[in-house]
DNA sequence: TCATCTGCTTGCATTTTGCAATCAGTTGCA
DNA sequence: TGCAACTGATTGCAAAATGCAAGCAGATGA
């Protein structure tokens, strides 16, 4: 499935890309939730996307160069999928569209903590993640240290939801 | 129609708002093209709209709250449709995007010098051209002057269109 | 007077989506 | 060895969205 090419216009084609409403939800889940399987995608996606619908996503991705696909020596059955730099740099994208939502839209507290921490760590830890998911994907070398972007970012998460599971019973 | 809620993810209820073929690609044409009235947005579109869907979406777009309608005063039957705050602050994600479109996708030159101007202006001239939106859009007092942003942008689309030109018949 | 323009609707064919069931092969455990 | 659970998908079908062409009533300008 290649592109429509309805104009070259840059907003355009990159619509043409993702803008659907799978695509890239797909690829948030495998930035930020880690994800690399199939079943990860199926089973983890909070939206609850159809097998068939992301098997055609992921197809679609893959012939568009953002993603790509290997065996996994664990299981002969096993693919894991990969992001490619295409893909590493929707980061700011998805951390501004992520900003914006948390703005205008009835977002969860929970589902927003890492939107937020995002939008503080601005531009560096955009580029600190890209790093991260280069090592991840691409097996390029990392040199930074400390936690990774991943891992904050999923902590702060977690400590929304126990605080919101304290709040809601204060019994001790 | 209201937004699916599918989850509170900020991304996800992002695209749930915009992410449709179609759209972002109203707001474009709106945020850089300047187009104010249903047939300049119809007739306007290189992408070439439908005009059932364009109605659908100016309808889905005010419902949302990211546009506004108001009668031409200079035409009894004319609408003048406006951008909103909400629609105004998405000339950072319309940026990103078009500079991640010019990078990855086959863009036409004269369609993307917009996009290169925007990425190299960065945030400050998204800061005033959000200001210019503000004026035009919502009646917010102007205090910059000089040249628009959305002229600048124009005036090199158009120099680039009239040195395609030139080049495509070299004879003078 | 009359062609043109205004925003927008209608009818209909095609495409995409959502949902549930299913598939063939693989694996882990008893 | 047997068998349930898991692997990445595919299939069939109904519902919804989309694309296209035509049309609408009222307003405007010459």
């Amino acid at each position: 499935m290649a592109l429509d090419r309805r104009s070259g216009c840059p907003i355009n084609l990159s619509l043409e890309v993702f803008g659907d409403r799978w695509s890239l939800i797909i690829l948030r889940d495998m930035i930020f939730g880690g994800r690399r399987h199939f079943r990860e995608l199926l089973n983890g996606s909070i939206e609850g996307i159809a097998s068939n619908i992301l098997a055609d996503r992921l197809k679609r991705l893959m012939e568009l160069g953002m993603l790509t696909k290997a065996d996994d020596p664990s299981h002969k059955q096993k693919a894991i999928y990969s992001l490619t730099e295409m893909a590493i740099t929707l980061v700011p994208i998805l951390a501004h569209l992520g900003a914006w939502g948390r703005v205008w839209l009835p977002t969860s507290e929970e589902l927003s903590i890492r939107a937020e921490l995002l939008e503080q760590g601005g531009p560096p830890m955009w580029e600190k993640f890209m790093d991260e998911l280069r090592h991840e994907h691409l097996g390029i070398p990392l040199d930074t240290a400390g936690p990774s972007v991943r891992a904050t970012l999923q902590a702060a998460y977690q400590a929304v939801v126990a605080k919101k599971a304290a709040d809601a019973s204060p019994a001790a």
